[in-house]
DNA sequence: CGCAAGAAAAATTTCGACTTTTTTCACTTT
DNA sequence: AAAGTGAAAAAAGTCGAAATTTTTCTTGCG
């Protein structure tokens, strides 16, 4: 950051590596960076002002993270978008959504019941009508990311919390890329407050399978304007996936490793292990 | 194309990153080094046999996985182990397995059911008794891991499978932290037959309640072992955890950096954004 | 005219050295 | 003796340039 004037020296103890991290991170979120566009160095260089090293190893972690793709020694893109990708976080978000909500209910404390009164107040103050400007979009998806995250905060589990956060950022790159007009229900507002409503009610039966159903709703809309923004801009699309990371390698006693040549077909590099 | 000479030379189209990842994280898992255990640069470029710049790709990617932890300025760290993260990941494991489990009963194909029998059968000749030596030991390890993977391959989420194997590294890092006795029980085999059953016949509710308590027998199991592995080596213990990673920084348009000084409290970065 | 080879250009990956920060340790002070 | 103080040593983090690899462009041949 150019710096914040002469006060608060731009913190110390971190490094440039995690600060990239977190900027690309949500610019790939804010689809800064168009879905399958390669990233390139130079490029990414003169952007945030920083060497190839903590750029590197800002896009190995988004690797890691799944929001991007690493190729053999061609460089990494931004993650392919795809309707078979979108479905599968929906579902995959929704089932962890509804247990951590769920167990939220259960475990949470005064703390936990403060902030999400809080939270639904701010996304309440965005969602009186639909937003118009590109900024009013964006605060709309800030608050309700918020307020969901709110929710979710609740849940005792540290791992379903790390795992449904890692979802639900792809879930909000793919809201994101559907912005303007559909994806907007007439009572955003209304299907926010019986979440709640139940939750401050410790109905967790009932918060499960309103949050169930507020996610399929949503989802609906959703996928339907991302198949027509897909279809018309077919750039975007995924295709080949596959899994290089060697899974399971035995022991791997010393390394051992000798400037060698050869060639080999090229692998997509994703996240994790499989995907 | 240059060939593939007679004996592969080791592979292109990968990168020193990569493969160190894939390695530290096979070591990782096999507690080759400790948790909570520095990992040191010149310590690793020693072993290893890489400059610092894949290094830091692979701890970079490794943090992200949640298996080491970044401190500030002061380097990695292997991811500490406590009794509440096991407890934490066995649940979790259990929850994401159970449904990965009951989806490949209901959807997986004959190269499924192929891979499943295939896997069981190699699990079985390690499995009839207890294994006694170390190789023995790491060899059941990875036939055991090999047939959970069979049986959740035929789910057909992409993103569920990603999130399972993600936290089932971690089990088997505390899984593989309790070698020696204890964590063994008298039927293993029996226990998985029953699942390989229930798989076969396509009963998928079996097949979930089967998968259900034999994740919480062995998890019994594991954590009385942990707990006591912990209370005589208290130096692995976990603490403080804390986020860093800044959520949703708004847009972040230029970034813009100079290099400023200043001072703040060191800060934890562990995988995704919470934990 | 198409197309394969090969040279030139561009881009990625890696290393080695430089900079900054943290840690250690001897030395002084209360 | 405990606790600051401040240099020296060690370690982490970063950059720039070298080494490789991929991509593009040109040229020659069928």
């Amino acid at each position: 950051m150019k710096k914040t004037s002469n006060l608060a020296k731009t913190d110390t103890s971190t490094t440039l590596g995690i600060e990239v991290f977190c900027q690309l991170r949500d610019d790939l979120k804010a689809n800064r960076f168009k879905p399958g566009e390669r990233l390139r160095f130079e490029n990414m260089k003169r952007i945030y002002d920083v060497g190839v090293a903590p750029l590197r190893e800002a896009l190995s972690r988004l690797t890691e993270a799944g929001l991007v793709v690493q190729i053999g020694q061609k460089g990494y893109r931004v993650a392919p978008a795809s309707l078979a990708d979108l479905r599968d976080i929906v579902e995959t978000r929704r089932f962890l959504e509804v247990r951590g909500f769920q167990e939220a209910v259960r475990h949470g404390g005064d703390d936990w019941e403060e902030a999400i009164v809080a939270a639904f107040h701010g996304f309440s103050k965005v969602s009186q009508r639909k937003p118009a400007t590109a900024a009013e979009r964006a605060l709309w998806e800030e608050r309700h990311s918020n307020f969901h995250n709110a929710l979710m905060s609740g849940c005792p589990s540290r791992w379903l919390l790390q795992l449904w956060s890692m979802v639900f950022d792809h879930a909000e790159r793919y809201r994101r890329l559907a912005i303007e007009v559909g994806h907007w229900s007439d009572d955003e507002l209304g299907d926010h407050k019986k979440l709640l409503d139940a939750a401050l009610a410790r109905d967790a039966d009932k918060a499960g399978e309103l949050l169930h159903q507020h996610i399929g709703f949503s989802a609906e809309r959703l996928l339907a304007r991302i198949g027509q923004i897909l279809l018309e801009a077919p750039e975007l699309k995924a295709d080949g996936h596959e899994s290089t990371v060697k899974q399971d390698a035995a022991v791997s006693p010393k390394a051992g490793r000798t400037k060698a040549k050869g060639r080999r077909p090229a692998r997509v590099q994703t996240g994790g292990n499989s995907l």
